[in-house]
DNA sequence: TCAATACACTGAAACGTTACAGATTGTCAC
DNA sequence: GTGACAATCTGTAACGTTTCAGTGTATTGA
């Protein structure tokens, strides 16, 4: 009959949030029992397992996040760590929705770490690990020797990075096949006759630069065209820039008859650049772009694309952390996606 | 000379992460005196504060969420609350380092809260105000009587809402000047000789609609034009029922020659229709539409543009709630950005 | 000299959870 | 009847923080 004690803020008060206390009380156990009870620990009654899980859904019990957290360190938080001012629109949006997808029937939450130009990339990942704020972390961005991965593997910290790396480590990843991307944009070129290809490029020292050059290299040697180098930009540079640089380009007497880019709001700066020489798309040059929503073919018809699915990525990602947390062997978390055919348009 | 109790985990071991008992250990004081003294609570001597917050400094002290998140209820959370099917993809990227910019020198995480078409758009925000997960809250899609909006000021949850409620209740909120837009749009058609005008509306329902038809209409009369009914679409429609609602209606006599369109990504729809019926953009029809990032321009130079900043809107709201939680007036909250003029492409 | 008072600091308790080390049964073999 | 053992259940402590109710000292006023 020691009831009288722990009565005051269970009996009374209108509607706190339950608690184990709260349940405890309720089905007259002692709150360890509930806990075990509710994460169906094997030295609890199968009556009593089922009693407590019924009352406990009754109330709607919720743990407590702070309570879990501060006992055992799990924090039930994924962060996914984005550049500020480089990332792709598109892509930040997609990933979202992907990773989101993915944990939407599990305990976690989804927090977005920024960090921007001027900071050190490792920054937020420091911050994050220091602070043990978070179970599990997504990277884009990924160099082929990433002092992020680096770091993380090495104080064991579960991570997935979109883009592979390139240190003899194991981690999950996911990746779109940017070699396979190229080279059948080459391919695909040089099937409609262009022979003298140039090439924009995803950022200098991301993996997929590497990647997407090596692609577009082999494949032209392999169809036996030619590449007009265009190496003063890549995809992350301005329009404005990526447009003045390829109407310089199209001004040449030894310009290029095919494109290859990586990201679809760089197309749009090509092929302006483009008529800004007054050439014609289609007709002086044909142009092969990615892109991850289907609008290049609204903006130019005469333009052939290859899809890249971003939610698709932030579901796989979300997917390989989740895995890499609950225990998976990381080499068993990679996936690689494979582009699909380049598309023309079809009324 | 009861150290000997305590140093078991301060004392030996390489690196935990320091917590107050730490800084109670190496100041001397105990941890009650430490966490006033990091705080600059008004009984602390002020040599005994900076020596305090010197050695917490040096150690890189970081309080433990957790910790302070059980004992106060405090998340240092902000909750994000987006729609992952109909939310536009530049708002989503933009939006979220608009918040991110201003949270980034505070304790604030956020997070992004999702729901489907599926769910009911209370769902999350009952979840999150039931599990005390945040202690601020953003919502987009914002309707006239927004039972979001009305469950979270019964209950005294802060927010604040991209897009105004009309319901008599005073909460803060960050919205764009749709009316003022629209209206802007309409003149600038008619002064450029347009009179039969068509327009793209925003998602029945939200609050922006309305606010956007009456812009659109009060400038009809106001400049004597036409209004040509265009209501079996709106921006939040598929690309492909959009550019096929449109070809439609200019294949008709009384078809429009200018269009007001609220989204960029449904104006890429919009023309496209146009061409299908095989008129001219700049000759046929002119197209006023917003957009938040400038690429309509390299879309077609024939657009007129008005841009809507989604990043500044996150910075907004941001701030709203943070002022809101550090308990400023709601009232004080409001703010309204007004739309730049219609611009030209200027090559 | 004494009480009152301000000042600077402190220990214990509590938030909700889980891990540890029991405690209380009942069953069974002998 | 006893000891061993399994099956269930329980209380206490701890995670790191803040709040409450103090505890000592100086300092002041009379």
């Amino acid at each position: 009959m020691d009831r009288d004690q722990t009565d005051k803020d269970d009996e009374a008060s209108a509607h706190e949030r339950p608690t184990l206390k709260t349940l405890a009380f309720m089905t007259g156990l002692g709150v360890t029992t509930v806990s075990r009870a509710l994460k169906d620990a094997p030295e609890i009654g199968a009556e009593t397992r089922r009693r407590v899980q019924l009352v406990a859904r009754q109330i709607g019990y919720r743990p407590n996040r702070a309570g879990v957290r501060l006992r055992t360190g799990k924090t039930n938080v994924i962060s996914l760590v984005l550049n500020t001012e480089r990332e792709i629109m598109s892509f930040v949006s997609d990933i979202i929705y992907g990773v989101s997808e993915v944990i939407a029937d599990t305990p976690y939450h989804l927090i977005v770490t920024p960090y921007s130009r001027s900071q050190d990339p490792l920054d937020p990942i420091r911050y994050l690990v220091e602070t043990g704020s978070a179970d599990g972390v997504i990277i884009s961005r990924t160099q082929p020797n990433d002092p992020r991965a680096r770091y993380m593997l090495e104080r064991g910290i579960p991570f997935a990075t979109h883009g592979r790396t390139d240190m003899g480590l194991i981690h999950p990843y996911h990746d779109f096949d940017n070699y396979a991307f190229a080279a059948e944009a080459v391919r695909h070129l040089a099937g409609i006759g262009r022979r003298r290809l140039a090439l924009l490029t995803p950022p200098v020292g991301l993996t997929y630069h590497g990647h997407t050059v090596n692609g577009f290299a082999d494949a032209l040697s392999e169809v036996g065209a030619s590449e007009v180098p265009f190496n003063t930009v890549s995809i992350d540079h301005s329009i404005e820039q990526i447009r003045m640089r390829t109407a310089q380009l199209m001004r040449r007497d030894d310009r290029p008859d095919g494109f290859v880019s990586s990201a679809a709001a760089a197309t749009l700066a090509v092929v302006a650049g483009i008529e800004d020489a007054g050439l014609k798309l289609g007709r002086d040059v044909d142009v092969v772009s990615k892109q991850s929503s289907d609008l290049l073919h609204l903006f130019r018809r005469e333009l052939l694309v290859v899809n890249e699915n971003f939610r698709l990525a932030g579901s796989e990602l979300a997917r390989s952390v989740l895995g890499l947390i609950g225990g998976a062997a990381p080499g068993s978390l990679q996936s690689l996606s494979l582009p699909g055919e380049v598309v023309a348009y079809q009324g």
